[in-house]
RNA sequence: GGGCCCGUGGUCUAGCUGGUUAUGACGCCACCCUUACGAGGUGGAGGUCCGGGGUUCGAAUCCCCGCGGGCCCA
């Protein structure tokens, strides 16, 4: 059977990837005999479909696993689903219509919806060649691991790390419901800014403040101004009574204050806006609720109690006026957040301050930073990142959500005296929110009026703990051992302040233990425009447009190529570039496999090679070396570009050249040579691109290797041995001075209209120090390039030279000579021939410059030179110190 | 506003422990049918290495100041 003549995606690829699942190649179970190598990896959301940003992702994580199993390590390679979240909820609102106030069939919707989204998105990552192991599948809706999220949550409340308290939230009065951040936006309006005089408490005097919202006066706080402000440094520290209320509040100082908007100075609220959330909590201000769920105005209004926040707002700016306090209303464009999600309310929402479960996290932050250093970061700087957001956090962690479709909070509150009833462990998972409390009376206060919880959890609760999930943490001690901490967690840049920070966060507390041993960042991925890939964008390509035009594997070469921890642009050039590489591979194959197939290499791999086929080994040898270093070190695109350029140029379009004479003539001892270098070349080459391009190389694998190496699948396979025996300097040599003597004939040729193997008559090739390498592959010359007489002549033609350019090698006489530099470029021009003449003769060149004796050698001038005929009989090419004349 | 990252021909990218013709690819132009491949081969045009200052014999590379972009947070 013979390779077909064309390279063919969409039938070589799911054909291998159902073989894989068939033939269970990706197995895990634990082995003693082998080494171990976990992966931690990014479970999606069930969205129901993967961008190209899983592609990225993912199919990184999927180079790593491949290449590890090839190292010898057994590895283990879940991949998980996360299942709560907004958007299905929405979906199940909207397209299916059923409302939240029907909780036990919302949920139903949610869960029957989500199982079709994970089928999906399974099956999209089988097509990109994923090499997990799905019988590891998890999801954070299977009760198994729902169980998890909350035994760990009643460890922390056996901690007292959990607590509860107000935190403010998204509130649509309207709608008469808290909001995701998701659900709201900022619209852009015209409204006023009023400008308010506040009496000082203690004396005379009064700090003018600006503000879009007079109707929470009744809620202010504090007076903010900024620390360096001229204007109001004296007064902080001092207090303003609150007019119409007369309540005394403090002034402050906090640089978050901009001194140029309005008058410089603000009043703070419960909740203006979420600049007042972050100084409430930083300076522990009281909280005061001026407006009520349904937007109106609270007891602590006084007179306005019960007006709508707008009557609230005129009815105080007009009072105020009365009093002579406004003094200034001027139009103002702002923005106002707005329930944008649902398009029929866009009502303005309000932060009202509500019950909410915390974690305590504040208190561990500089812990969570230790236990990050221990852990590798790729790239290095990415962990600055995370310490950052742990230096920088205001405030413990809000863990609750007012949704439904989400993990339950496995507690219960006794309504009389607030006692928080956890869960018994043998019980979970437990949903209190349809579920019997554990006990039929308050331990506390004997009340009976025992409410479960009906907030769910927030879903980084769900994914914080997938190393916990999948090392089996608390059921299955040996497995734990093997797999714990993880070897790696792969993941994107723009979430490391959530999932890496929270993950650490809480595998630290429950088990003193880092995570992970390595963590590899991946950047974002944009669209072909190079902005952010966005629908509002319109720049939104998905890997379902690309396969079927492209195959999974040149798709996968275009994630290969993105530079670690930075984002990546989609470009269907590149793609299209891959395929054709991959198609040139193809031929490759297609050329050797008449040579190579069924070829006994073992027997004859011993054998005292020829100079050109060391060159190529000696070239592979160092490939293999640069792939194995920047492969543990998770990095794939210069080793990829490397090894492309490798096939592609020096293989391709200068080895496979430098052969065909000999694989098609009569010299057999010299054809067998050429077979042993060319089987161990495209074997080795094919073991490299394996990870990368696991379905064409697992076809060629198959169609020439098989019978002979035995292996079932080439994903069973060694990664190549590095072989310093094979790295030939000497070769490496003689190699390059071939491909360039060859090129500049291949050159020769096209510019006359010859075809690469027309025949040359009588080629005379000139040399010096290059002699003795070139008589070493005259044959080889020859040979390539169809030369009926080829003449290697020790010396130099009788032709006319020039020299085009003489200048130093800075690189050697800088260090050298210094500020001498400069001077010794313009002697070496101005004496060209001379120089050359000297270095010809003696080898080195001495002179003086400023009364100072420098002296070169050859290696430290950089001479270029051309040749002329004078006559029409010949033309000539140079290569470093090679003449070539072509006669016609 | 804060932290981190990035800025190299039209586009993407290598180089960035300093060494003078800045890497490769896509695209563009010209030529070549060559026994694995025209989805190929050969050559060419195209750059103030974001801007400005500094250090140095020498800066894309190191330092400082700007400008622009990304991610996250506020």
């Amino acid at each position: 059977m013979a390779l077909p003549k064309n390279y063919d995606p969409n039938e070589i690829e799911p054909k291998w990837q159902k073989f894989w699942l068939d033939e269970k190649i990706y197995k895990y179970e634990p082995d003693e005999r082998r080494p171990n190598y976990s992966i931690d990896t990014p479970p999606p959301f069930t969205s129901g479909t993967l961008h190209l940003g899983h592609v990225l992702s993912h199919t990184w994580i999927d180079i790593v696993a491949r290449y590890r199993r090839m190292r010898g390590f057994n590895v283990m390679f879940p991949q998980g689903f996360d299942n709560h979240g907004l958007p299905t909820e929405l979906k199940v609102e909207k397209e299916f219509g059923i409302s939240k106030d029907q909780p036990e069939l919302f949920l139903q919707k949610c869960i029957e919806w989500t199982w079709e989204a994970i089928e999906k998105m399974r099956n999209q990552f089988i097509r990109i060649g994923y090499s997990a192991d799905w019988d590891l599948e998890y999801h954070t809706m299977d009760d198994e691991y729902k169980a998890l999220v909350q035994k760990t949550l009643l460890e922390f409340y056996k901690k007292d790390m959990l607590y509860q308290d107000k935190h403010p939230v998204f509130w649509c009065p309207k709608c008469r419901t808290s909001l995701a951040k998701a659900e709201v936006g900022y619209v852009e309006e015209d409204g006023y800014l009023y400008y308010i005089k506040l009496p000082l408490a203690d004396e005379e005097g009064f700090v003018p403040i600006a503000t879009t919202r007079p109707e929470l006066m009744p809620a202010c706080v504090a007076v903010f101004v900024h620390p360096e402000d001229e204007r109001y440094k004296h007064l902080v520290g001092k207090k303003v009574k609150l007019p119409i209320f007369e309540r005394e509040v403090p002034i402050l100082a906090d640089e978050d204050v901009d001194p140029s908007f309005g008058t410089g100075a603000v009043y703070n609220c419960t909740y203006g806006d979420e600049q007042d959330i972050i100084w409430q909590k930083r300076y522990n201000l009281p909280v005061i609720i001026a407006i009520d769920e349904r937007g109106r105005m609270t007891e602590v209004a006084g007179k306005y109690k019960g007006m709508t926040a707008q009557e609230a707002k005129e009815a105080i700016a007009k009072d105020l006026e009365e009093m002579g306090l406004l003094y200034e209303k001027k139009k103002v464009h702002h923005r106002v957040l707005r329930h944008t999600e649902r398009s029929s309310c866009m009502a303005p929402i309000e932060l009202l301050p509500k019950k909410q479960w915390f974690i305590r996290v504040k208190d561990y932050t500089q812990e969570v930073v230790e236990v990050s250093k221990q852990i590798k970061w790729y790239p290095e700087d990415m962990f600055l990142r995370l310490k950052d957001w742990a230096d920088s956090m205001d405030w413990d962690w809000v863990i609750s959500r007012q949704r439904v479709f989400g993990t339950p909070l496995p507690f219960w509150v006794c309504k009389d005296c607030g006692e928080i009833i956890p869960a018994r462990e043998e019980d979970l998972p437990v949903d209190p929110r349809f579920d019997k409390p554990p006990v039929d009376k308050c331990p506390k206060c004997g009340s009976t009026n025992i409410e479960g919880v009906k907030d769910v959890l927030d879903c980084w609760i769900d994914s914080s703990i997938t190393p916990l999930a999948i090392s089996k943490w608390g059921k299955d001690e040996k497995w734990f051992s093997i797999n714990f901490p993880n070897n790696l967690r792969p993941q994107g840049t723009d979430i490391i302040r959530t999932w890496a920070f929270y993950t650490i966060f809480r595998t630290y507390i429950l088990t003193g233990e880092k995570p992970w041993h390595d963590i590899l960042i991946n950047g974002m991925v944009a669209g072909p425009d190079g902005r952010k890939m966005s629908k509002s964008y319109g720049n939104v390509v998905s890997p379902e447009e690309v396969i079927p035009k492209y195959g999974a594997d040149a798709l996968r070469i275009w994630t290969a190529l993105a530079p670690p921890g930075e984002d990546h642009p989609f470009k269907w050039e590149t793609v299209d570039y891959n395929y054709r590489f991959l198609q040139k591979l193809w031929n490759i194959f297609r050329f050797a496999e008449r040579h190579i197939k069924g070829f006994d290499y073992e027997q004859h791999k011993n054998i005292e090679l020829e100079p050109l086929d060391k060159w190529i080994l000696s070239r592979l040898h160092r490939l293999i070396k640069f792939a194995t270093s920047e492969l543990e070190n998770y990095r794939f695109n210069l080793f990829t570009r490397e090894l492309m350029t490798f096939v592609w140029h020096e293989v391709a379009d200068e080895y496979l050249e430098m052969i065909k004479h000999r694989l098609y003539g009569n010299d057999e001892e010299s054809k067998l040579k050429a077979k042993v270098a060319l089987y161990e070349l495209l074997y080795n080459v094919l073991l490299l691109l394996a990870p990368i391009a696991p379905h064409i190389t697992e076809e060629l694998y198959q169609g020439l290797f098989k019978e002979k190496v035995k292996a079932k699948s080439i994903h069973l396979l060694s990664w190549p041995e590095y072989k310093e025996e094979r790295v030939d300097e000497e070769a490496e040599k003689i190699g390059e001075l071939a491909s360039e003597i060859i090129g500049a004939m291949r050159r020769y040729k096209n510019s006359h209209g010859l075809s690469l193997n027309a025949k040359l008559k009588h080629v005379a090739v000139y040399a010096l120090d290059s002699y003795d390498t070139l008589k070493q592959i005259e044959k080889d010359i020859a040979g390539t390039m169809n030369i009926e007489k080829l003449e290697i002549i020790k010396g130099e033609p009788a032709l006319e030279e020039r020299i085009t350019e003489i200048k130093p090698n800075f690189k050697s006489v800088g260090p050298k000579y210094g500020k001498l530099v400069p001077k010794i470029t313009a002697y070496l021009k101005e004496n060209a021939k001379e120089v050359s003449r000297k270095l010809k003769e003696k080898g080195k060149v001495e002179f003086e410059i400023e009364g100072q004796k420098v002296e070169l050698s050859k290696e430290d001038i950089v001479i270029r030179k051309a040749v002329f005929s004078e006559g029409e009989e010949v033309e000539t090419a140079v290569v470093k110190d090679v003449v070539i004349l072509f006669f016609a």
